[in-house]
DNA sequence: AGATGTTGTGTACGCTCGTACACATGGGTT
DNA sequence: AACCCATGTGTACGAGCGTACACAACATCT
């Protein structure tokens, strides 16, 4: 791998490209407004990212990891006795009352992944991910449901403004966990 | 109410607008591309709609009772002895292979809520308005529950562009109503 | 009939955008 | 040292955008 002049030049624009989606949204970004955030000429950012898609893809997965990792960090799916609705549950809430950022952006994924074929493989990439998780205590099937079910909490949540009701979700999460096989 | 030259003008311009974010999603909304779409002069678009925000909320709006249309029509709702699970799965499905455009840009608009507050209260009105239909044969906070999962289940297939898996969402709907109180 | 204000239209301005492309720079190879 | 090419930069072009605004058309009221 040749080591140019500025090996973290590509590094920049990307963080630069998340910080913009999380001010601007993703109707905000452009080759031009992420090099002045990233304060590096226009060239550049073409150079490095020869579409927007490109950009995005780069951008998305960097921040994917989020969820994913908070979950991990917090070593809950490691205790089996541990009841999985109630971590999930506290999950979600972290997850929302933190940096709106991460989540916001998150949902920017999806909105553009409907239009973008190119960001379909990074979305999905991410509800695998979170799938797998869960797979850990769980049946696959139930996993995926649990991942919908986030899914559409969350969208509630940032569409309505109500604050997250965190008794509410590990309920509903309760019952789709009640019908798990294994 | 005054009927000038063209009084169908206004709901002429809806519609393109409505086909308009069904071929080129909202990203390619704009007053030209609705003038053009519509054949009315592009002064005509600005007239009726200061904002491009004021029609999204129009055309949101009246794609808003696609769904809810739908079930009134299916009568289902009216025989208390029809399991909801299945009633509610098939609705999914006959909304999601029907024609596609319907679906996508009711999501489309969904999502685009989270930045554009001007769109929130409008997606929150579909929320409701079909919790309020399933509160016919379910308690409120089941009803609401199901709206999530709903929302979850067809998020998943258009972003994985998986096929619809109707037995998979009647388990999940069941599980979910499994747990309702009344 | 004439005044008046809402409805509808055409045009032009200034801005941002993606893209292209010629040019600079400096490591790698010979 | 000489050369080459991946890397990086600056500038300019054409297209599309929201917006503004002067003007046309017509219903309504006096």
């Amino acid at each position: 791998m040749p080591r140019r002049h500025d090996p973290e030049r590509r590094q920049r624009i990307i963080d630069a490209a998340i910080r913009v989606v999380g001010s601007k949204g993703i109707a905000g970004l452009s080759h031009r407004s992420v090099a002045a955030e990233a304060d590096v000429p226009l060239g550049s950012t073409t150079y490095h990212f020869r579409t927007l898609d490109e950009l995005m893809v780069a951008a998305l997965r960097q921040t994917n990891e989020g969820f994913a990792k908070m979950i991990a960090s917090s070593g809950g799916l490691e205790d089996p006795r541990a009841d999985l609705a109630t971590e999930l549950a506290g999950w979600i809430g972290e997850w929302l009352s933190g940096d709106r950022t991460g989540v916001e952006l998150e949902c920017e994924l999806y909105l553009a992944a409907l239009r973008r074929p190119a960001l379909r493989p990074v979305a999905a990439e991410w509800a695998e991910g979170v799938a797998e998780l869960l797979s850990l205590r769980t049946d696959p099937v139930t996993a995926r449901a649990l991942v919908a079910v986030v899914d559409g909490i969350c969208l509630q949540v940032l569409l309505t403004g109500a604050p997250y009701d965190e008794e509410y979700a590990r309920e509903l999460l309760g019952r789709v966990l009640a019908g798990a096989t294994g």
